[in-house]
RNA sequence: GCCCCCAUCGUCCAGCGGCCUAGGACGCCGGCCUUUCAAGCCGGUAACACGGGUUCGAAUCCCGUUGGGGGCGCCA
């Protein structure tokens, strides 16, 4: 049987780091298997569904490389994927269960219920739904909707009873019925819920493995319920443990950015973000930590899944996001910093400019964590006037001597026959002896001159690139500021 | 309150009864290299939550305690 999984994500919000993971786990296990990645929208709640939030979702699946086989965009064979264009397939499945006395209408208010949930929480009951209208007799309810009495639709939980299953990364399950409560499908509005409309879907779409968070877990029998009385092919379950904030709770916005576009703002290229994602609950089997795509996908397996939360580290994923940056092919890594480089000159480069960029670039590129740190090194090429560093200023060109240096360093590099790394060098080291000063102390000021900060390129390099004319001017420039 | 899940260094993971005086990675600390910042290299720090069992032998199996997480919605 074909594995076929998906991703469902509700676009109520921007897409977050644990549902990327989520996703790339059932990515990861579809690949492995020669499966289908299905991509479903589960929009039921138009009240929070924005389309900006549908785009950012799948322009970061697409940014992470999860290409998926079938759904939104891509369309299939079970078109439409977006549930809130498959509303009247819902109560099609509403009906039958009603018909086959599996549902039944429920004419309790919300008002009711909230009152009926705290009074039970306050004498320990249990807070679920106490069945009260399931004792209405068919009829009878069927006379006071008829009449025009609001009414939802619960699912008639078999009782007594339990559901038994083995999730995929668990093991073995069992959780009595008296722990489920006779859900609501169908809203007194008619609008499906979660569990009706993702269930049904699941069936519908021949879904085989259900890889999702562990938030769920709990609501599992009800998902198995519904495709029970749909008679559906059993689904294997698999539940993720959650992503965890530094302080040990639940990710969310209060520890920073849950959201995949901040990462990926920030700097951090999606070759990277896979792998972190991936080695956060997942182990390779051996001491491994940098996997490269096609590994995974060789070797996943929801039996190697951890089942403890796991904390997601920023740190960790800098770390990582360099040694990707680092093993990129010089090219690659200019076409990526070019964006931001540009963005940040605030225009195109030129051909001349492209050149100095592709000459400084494997410089920057063995020093870089994160792209966005590749535009403030290289700014000083491109801009007419460097802005000074005030921190750096005050503390290298305040030090004793720096005009001297300045001036010797000038005539030193005027002097220079040919403009290469090389000559500079000779020139530059010549300078130092000649005026006794260490590479550290003669050598900064330079640095801070030219670039504007005491973080740069190395400096003959980077004069190399800055070509003589300029590098004469911005020496001089400085000498006259001081 | 009830139900479910989880429990190895600060963090992520390895370990699936003897190979463990517990391994790797991030971080942190120190050193080397060095024209800045990094990177790189070398070294160090640091954990089996606790208590009972089972066993010739437990990080590994069972039970309990404690701790953490999730769920108990006409949200998803």
């Amino acid at each position: 049987m074909t594995v076929r999984v998906r991703i469902a994500p509700s676009p109520t919000g921007y897409f977050h780091v644990g549902v990327g993971r989520t996703a790339l786990y059932n990515w990861l296990y579809a690949r492995r298997h020669g499966g289908v990645f299905i991509v479903r929208s589960d929009d039921t709640d138009a009240e929070r569904s924005t389309q900006g939030y549908q785009d950012d979702i799948l322009e970061h699946l697409r940014w992470l490389g999860l290409d998926w086989d079938e759904g939104v965009e891509v369309g299939g064979p079970h078109e439409p994927y977006r549930q809130s264009l498959r509303l009247g397939r819902y109560h099609e499945v509403a009906d039958a269960f009603l018909a086959a006395g599996q549902a039944y209408p429920c004419f309790c208010t919300p008002g009711e219920l909230d009152e009926r949930r705290k009074a039970a929480m306050a004498e320990g009951r249990p807070p679920g739904y106490d069945g009260r209208c399931r004792q209405i007799p068919p009829a009878g309810a069927a006379a006071r909707r008829e009449a025009g009495e609001a009414a939802s639709v619960r699912f008639a939980v078999p009782r007594p009873g339990a559901t038994d299953f083995t999730d995929a990364v668990r093991g073995e399950m069992h959780i009595g019925h008296d722990h489920v409560d006779d859900f609501v499908i169908l809203r007194s509005d008619g609008s499906p819920t979660y569990q009706l409309a993702s269930s049904v879907d699941d069936v519908d779409f021949g879904i085989t493995h259900v890889i999702r968070g562990e938030d769920l877990l709990s609501s599992t029998p009800k998902h198995i319920l519904i495709t029970g009385a749909m008679g559906g092919d059993p689904i294997t379950y698999a539940h993720l443990s959650l992503l965890m904030g530094p302080d040990g709770r639940k990710l969310s916005k209060r520890h920073g950015d849950t959201a995949l576009r901040a990462y990926r703002e920030r700097g951090i290229i999606p070759e990277a973000m896979v792998n972190y994602l991936a080695l956060l609950g997942w182990s390779p089997g051996e001491d491994e930590t940098v996997v490269p795509l096609g590994d995974m996908i060789e070797r996943f397996d929801l039996g190697d899944v951890s089942r403890n939360p796991a904390v997601f580290d920023p740190a960790k994923l800098e770390w990582m996001n360099g040694v990707y940056l680092r093993a990129l092919e010089a090219d690659d890594f200019v076409a990526r910093a070019l964006p931001l480089v540009e963005a940040d000159v605030g225009r195109a480069l030129d051909d001349d400019e492209l050149g100095r960029l592709a000459f400084v670039a494997p410089l920057v590129q063995e020093r870089a964590k994160l792209l966005t740190e590749i535009a403030p090194q290289v700014r000083f090429l491109f801009v007419d006037e460097v802005s000074y560093d005030e921190a750096a200023w005050d503390k290298v060109m305040g030090a004793e001597g720096v005009d001297g240096v300045l001036a010797a360093a000038i005539d030193a590099l005027s002097a220079v026959p040919e403009w290469d790394t090389a000559s500079i060098e000779t020139a530059l080291r010549g300078m130092l002896e000649a005026r006794e000063l260490s590479a550290r102390k003669g050598l900064q000021p330079l640095r801070v001159a030219i670039s504007g900060s005491s973080i740069s390129p190395p400096l003959f390099e980077s004069m190399e690139a800055l070509g003589r004319t300029r590098t004469l001017a911005r020496l001089a420039g400085c000498a006259a500021r001081l």
